[in-house]
DNA sequence: TAGGTATATCGTAAATCGACGATAGACAAT
DNA sequence: ATTGTCTATCGTCGATTTACGATATACCTA
C-alpha cells in the first residue's frame, strides 16, 4: 500500500535561532528534490517538459515500468506539486506546473 | 544498518531510443536530488555553504539530531559527491564540493 | 445499458531510509 | 602507555519506498 509520506521529524529545534523562513525554505526544497530523487521521475518530468502536455498512457509506453508503478510515481510528482493531472474524457492529461518548476530552479539557484 | 543505496532497476527498456547522455542526465539529477531530499541534509548543505569550511562537531551541534545520524546524513551527501571530508587531526572538516555543486545547478537549470 | 479503454487504488513483498544508542577507531595530550 | 575527544560504523527498529498484479473507477461508444 503506498502512502502519503509523513511529515519527517523536525530537524531543528524550537529553541533554535533558526528564522522561519529558514525552515520552511529547506523543507520546500526537500520535498522538490525528493520528487526528483529517482531517475524514472526525472525522466517523466522531462518528457512533460519537452511537451505542452501529455496523456498518462505515452508515459508508460516511454518506461518500461508496469503502468501501476507509473501512476504512482506520478502521484509522487503530483503530491510534490510539480506536475498536473487534467481529467480529458477516458484519460489524464499531464503537465508541469511551472510554477513549482519554477520555484525549485530558484531554490536551486540561490543555493 | 546503513547500507549503500542500491541502484535502481533500469528505468528505461535496451531497445528503447534514448541517447545514452539522457540516461545518465537522469540518473545524475536522481542522485543529487536525492542528497537533497531531507530537510536536515539541506541544512547541512546550507549551513556548509555559509562558511569555508565546518567541523563535524559545529554541524551537530546545530542539529537536534544524535551524532550518528548526522554522520549518516554526511555519509550520504558524500556518496552522492556533494560534499568533502578532510581528516584534521581527531577531527573532520566537511565542505562542498564545488564542482559536484556547479553540477547540480546546471542540470536543475537544464530542466 | 453493455462493453471497452484509460487510470487510480489496493494489497503485498522486498529493499531502503531514518532514527537512536552503543561501540570501535583515530588522534592529541598527558 | 593511558586518557580523553571526535567521528564513523554497527545493530536494531519502525516507517517508507518501489515494484508488481489484481481490481475498482470513470468515461466514451455502440
Amino acid at each position: 500500500m503506498v502512502k502519503a509520506k509523513a511529515v519527517p521529524k523536525k530537524c531543528y529545534s524550537d529553541t533554535e535561532q533558526l528564522s522561519l523562513p529558514d525552515v520552511t525554505w529547506a523543507e520546500d526544497l526537500a520535498k522538490l528534490s525528493w520528487a526528483l530523487a529517482h531517475p524514472a521521475r526525472v525522466r517523466i518530468v522531462r518528457l512533460l517538459l519537452s511537451r505542452t502536455s501529455c496523456m498518462c498512457g505515452e508515459i508508460v509506453e516511454e518506461m518500461p515500468l508496469a503502468q501501476s508503478t507509473v501512476s504512482q510515481h506520478l502521484k509522487i510528482l503530483k503530491v510534490a506539486g510539480l506536475v498536473q493531472g487534467e481529467i480529458d474524457g477516458p484519460r489524464v492529461c499531464y503537465c508541469i506546473n511551472k510554477a513549482a518548476m519554477a520555484k525549485l530552479k530558484l531554490l536551486i539557484a540561490d543555493l
